[in-house]
DNA sequence: GTCGACTCGGGTAATTCGGGTC
DNA sequence: AATGTCCGAATTACCCGAGTCG
């Protein structure tokens, strides 16, 4: 039985993030394309066409299509998704995947996010676009007052398992592949910027690897003569004494520098005057930034 | 019989995405095709179906399928899985996952043990006879210096990262499955005991999550009282006040009585001299305790 | 307009379907 | 009662030249 072809609800020119092509949307369920396209015909997939014909397979009727066959459960029916329309957007995600983290949805939350990566997004873009983001949201919901602290932290833990996911997915490196380290100072708790780190620059090709949070700067050193990275990376989510930072950081560049490797900065904590005090080093502001720098060194 | 034809990341990529075919997990249990399909129509299996109506099981399914049944995994490499060498005894494995830890071999860490897993390995089994043996091994060459302080802390966090594997790898839980949350309090940073109680009792059948570390007793009553579990468990990994700890476990333990739960403490922090000062709570020592303690609370 | 990457549609091989029988 | 084997029909995966996208 041939289903009718879906006509095209809105064959207005859209921007290129309106929608999944077959082959991002095949990757992320593991299905074949040939599989995909079928479905489309069949009628089981939502879908508009470009003018040449080409598919575009909005999130919403992806997500509903995965939820349909347990391919990934991907999100609990209080959020909405029922009514997706066609306004699912950036936006939506971001909401989505806040309540998702508040709610404790741990499969949700690391299904989303490899969805999304598995169709065709970059993980710096997810880390700068969606997660962080949704971070934000979570801690002006914290800050006001709404949220226990138990509900943060689980939060955070759903966070870093999702990236952790996300890092496993990287491609499998080759034998002679670029190593990277990286990890937070004493008195600095947040584990999420490198975890993003880490996932990023899988992604680019490198060895990286998160050392963990509130290292002191000595072992950072001894990892970078131990392992010889190409590329060291310090996030700095909070400072506790301005000083030691400084001479951390000088230490660690000069470890660095002795093995040729490069040393790169980031986190919100880094303010410009701070950065002022600092020895001449990289900074990244943001996981974009910190790619494309990954990709060079690659190079 | 069919010519064994090597496709690594083929096998790799579908044990990462949307599940199993039933002819490979037909392979890698040993049995005929047909019989697997006979027990998914039966409800012995759960799986999902394509738009085509072609079966796809879980990884989860089939671990809780295989264990439930006693059949054993003799073909891993179908799944995914790697075989864990029959040649060598605990204590080489104890020393293995000792080593890989040290070395950073974040992916044969995972394999080891959810190869360990499918091959009729239970959790607590594990945590107890081999993850917390290694990890003792390694304290004492860390105490010994012969460890620099990024490699302990790298193994605790591949130990992490494999634990959360094995908590994923549970079987799909029951809409209406007992709920247990848990963690360490403030002071105590020790993640890994409480990611094995979760891991733990997830295998048992319950909606268990752990919180995380350091966190204030004020919301752990707050989620007793929010998430009303019938199971909480404290990990104690470190004690920098007794004071206060036994002030927070009294409140906690009247939060967890007046919801009508179940308060369990663990941990090598947990001295006799100090349990008694404690009110009158379930301690376990050790895994394979609490997880019968589960076990226990799902009847 | 060129160009690389992607998608189109369709054909073919391999796998799975359900049912019937041993 | 339970398992393994065999069957035609249906489904899925892989492949390729032509066309589309950005």
């Amino acid at each position: 039985m041939k289903a009718p072809s879906i006509q095209p609800s809105k064959t207005v020119k859209e921007s290129a993030r309106s929608g999944f092509s077959p082959g991002a949307v095949a990757r992320a369920l593991g299905v074949s394309e040939s599989s995909l396209k079928r479905w489309c015909d069949q009628g089981h997939l939502e879908f508009a066409l470009t003018a040449g014909g080409h598919r575009r397979l909005p999130a919403s009727a992806v997500l509903a299509f995965a939820r349909a066959h347990g391919h990934r459960v991907v999100a609990p029916a209080e959020l909405g998704l029922v009514e997706p329309a066609h306004s699912t957007g950036e936006l939506d995600l971001r909401t989505r995947l806040m309540r998702l983290l508040i709610a404790g949805e741990e499969s949700a939350v690391s299904q989303l996010l490899t969805g999304l990566l598995a169709a065709g997004r970059s993980v710096e873009e997810l880390c700068d676009g969606l997660i962080m983001p949704a971070l934000a949201d979570l801690g002006e919901a914290w800050a006001g007052g709404d949220l226990e602290i138990y509900e943060e932290r689980r939060a955070c833990e759903l966070a870093a398992r999702a990236l952790v996911d996300l890092s496993q997915l990287a491609p499998r490196l080759s034998r002679r592949a670029v190593k990277a380290v990286g990890g937070t100072l004493l008195g600095d708790p947040y584990a999420l910027p490198t975890l993003m780190a880490e996932a990023t620059l899988r992604h680019q090709g490198l060895d990286a690897r998160s050392l963990g949070v509130a290292l002191p700067a000595s072992t950072l050193v001894a990892a970078v003569h131990n392992l010889k990275p190409k590329l060291v990376w310090l996030t700095v989510g909070a400072v506790v004494d301005e000083r030691a930072l400084v001479k951390d950081v000088e230490a660690l560049e000069q470890a660095v520098r002795a093995e040729g490797a490069a040393l790169v900065l980031g986190g919100r904590a880094l303010r410009p005057a701070l950065r002022t005090q600092l020895p001449h080093v990289l900074y990244c502001d943001g996981m974009r930034s910190l790619a494309a720098f990954g990709r060079a060194l690659v190079r």
